[in-house]
Parts: structure tokens; sequence; C-alpha cells
DNA sequence: TGAATTGGATGATTCGGGAC
DNA sequence: GTCCCGAATCATCCAATTCA
């Protein structure tokens, strides 16, 4: 390899190519003319010695060499970004930008004092919220139409960056005046009543309470599936149906409903953060990070 | 300061492969 | 066989940079 030919805008190609594996898309992303980035392909495998990348039925493939130079020149990459990014300085209130942010109802629900709180130490701060679909979430933060995800972690794709920002449980609701519960409920009326269930895909009727419920051989009936975390509070206020929800959906839900302690264990879930590395050392997306983090 | 070099744009073309 | 898509290449032009 002669590495004295070897330029950050090269690499830049290379990163991009790599992540696009389609020439006309990384042009377009490194806003430079298909031909000219076909041009830098070509003096990066003069440099490598190597193909890089051969064409293939849709656009192209890494060779084993690329694949090997994926992850260092990731981090390498990161590295100097985060240099640059450090003599950027931030400045929240007079910052005009508009972020957008993929979450469910319940992940914004969640944030809600936070971003309260975000708008009014940066008053020109717009966000654009979306529904947060996870097998689209790489693609759309590539393509600049998400630039950060409220989700769990742990189901976040293995291509972004993520940060846990707090630990949530699950607790019982059910209305004022319920005929069957008042302060407190066992394993037996969880079971016997009907239940209201969240499928943020719709069409589902078990969760992480059913699991919970086999695990000592009983069920639960659910008589109504929604898509969507904000309606359950309300379907449960105006009926006799009850629902397992996570906590800080029903915070400030107390004088509607009665929050009531599980009587089995249900398995809770951490809501964190997730984006791309392309946004990693963007002051902005760092600087609203940090703040939602706090 | 002007020539040489470099890198990118545009437009056209070729080539290979897949879909119909 | 034809069409379409995407990669690659070529010719030409332009702007910025380098160097004598």
């Amino acid at each position: 390899m002669d590495g004295t030919r070897l330029d950050l805008n090269l690499l830049l190609a290379l990163e991009a190519l790599l992540a696009e594996r389609n020439v006309t898309r990384a042009a377009a992303r490194l806003n430079l003319s298909q031909p000219a980035l076909s041009a830098q392909l070509r003096r990066l495998r003069d440099i490598f010695g190597d193909p890089l990348l051969v064409p293939a039925r849709r656009g192209v493939i890494p060779t084993q060499r690329a694949l090997e130079l994926q992850a260092p020149l990731r981090e390498s990459l990161r590295a100097l970004r985060s240099v640059v990014a450090e003599r950027v300085h931030f400045d929240p209130s007079a910052a005009e930008l508009t972020v957008a942010v993929a979450a469910s109802d319940y992940a914004q629900c969640a944030m809600l004092d936070r971003i309260v709180e975000i708008q009014r130490k940066a008053p020109k701060l717009r966000l654009s919220w979306r529904q947060l679909y996870a097998p689209e979430l790489v693609g759309q933060m590539e393509r600049g139409e998400v630039d950060l995800a409220i989700m769990t972690p742990n189901t976040a794709p293995k291509q972004l960056l993520t940060l846990p920002l707090f630990d949530e449980r699950y607790v019982v609701i059910a209305r004022h005046g319920h005929p069957v519960i008042e302060g407190s409920i066992d394993v037996e009326q969880l079971c016997a009543l009907t239940h209201v269930a969240v499928s943020p895909r719709g069409g589902g009727f078990a969760g992480p309470t059913d699991v919970a419920l086999a695990a000592i051989g009983r069920q639960r009936r659910v008589g109504l599936s929604t898509a969507s975390f904000l309606i359950v509070p309300e379907l449960v206020a105006r009926s006799d149906h009850i629902a397992l929800v996570p906590e800080r959906l029903v915070l400030r839900k107390s004088r509607d409903l009665q929050i009531l302690e599980p009587p089995i264990t249900v398995t809770g879930f951490t809501l964190g953060m997730a984006w791309h590395e392309r946004s990693d050392a963007e002051p902005a997306l760092a600087w609203l990070r940090n703040e939602l983090d706090s």
C-alpha cells in the first residue's frame, strides 16, 4: 500500500461506499457526482492494491480486505470527528435547527419533562417526532431522515451507537370505582379481568405480562389490543378493563386511575437512545443527547 | 506571476447483469 | 430480445493549489 497518496477524502469515500454499497448513492451522500466517486474508488483500489468493492447484482459488495478495513476505519474517523467537534462551540440558546427523533408514543410521553426543559434551553430548536420502526432505522439515519431514536438499546440495530437512559417497570392500572379492584390486585383478579394490551405493530395480543404469567402456569384474557400506548389509560379509565403499562405512562394519571403493584414479576425494560456514527460528533446532537441523558 | 498539476463537474458512452 | 440500472470510462472544462 502506498500511504503517501492517501488523503482523508479518500477515507471518507471508502466509508460512504462501505455504508451504502452503491456508488451512486455513496456519491450523493458525499455531494459528489458518480464519476467523481468512481475516480476516488479507482485511486483507493490503486493505493490498497485491492478491488475493495466489486460489482454485484445491485450496487457493489466489499472484498475481504475492505471488510477488514471497515472497523478500524470507522474508529479512526470517529476519533477524528471528535477532535474536530471539540473545537466547535454549540450555543443552544441561539441554535436554529430541526432534529428528527424516532420514538414510540410511550417514549415521547416518558421523555416529556426533558423535552420541555430542552426547548426552554434551546427555544429555536424544532423537534420532529416520527414513529419508530426499527428495521428501517439504520437506512433512515444514513439518509439523514432520522437523527436520534428513543428505544430499548437491546433492540437497536447493531450498527447504531446506544446509551441507556433509565430503567422502566410495569404497573397495573384500573379505574377508580372499579367493581372488583380497590387499592390492590391479586393473581386471581389479574387473570380473571379483561386486559388492554399494546402491540406497536398492531394485531398482537401477547406481551411481557403473558410471559410472566406463563412462568407460573397462568394466562390472562386480552380483550383489546391497540397500537398506541397513549390511548390505554383513557380506555381503562372508561371501562372495567385493566392493563399493565410502563409506569412513566401513567405517573400523572392517578386522579383518573388506580396505579397498582403487579402481583407477579413482570420484567421491565431499559429505555435509551440510539444514533448513527455519522452524527456522533455533531455538536448539536451531542448536546441534545447529553440533555436527554441528564 | 504564470504554468503545471490536481480534483471535480458534466455529458456521453460502454459494459454487464437482471427483469420482463 | 429489449429495457433498465448501475459501474466505469472518456473528453472537456473549470477552479484551486502548487511550484519554479
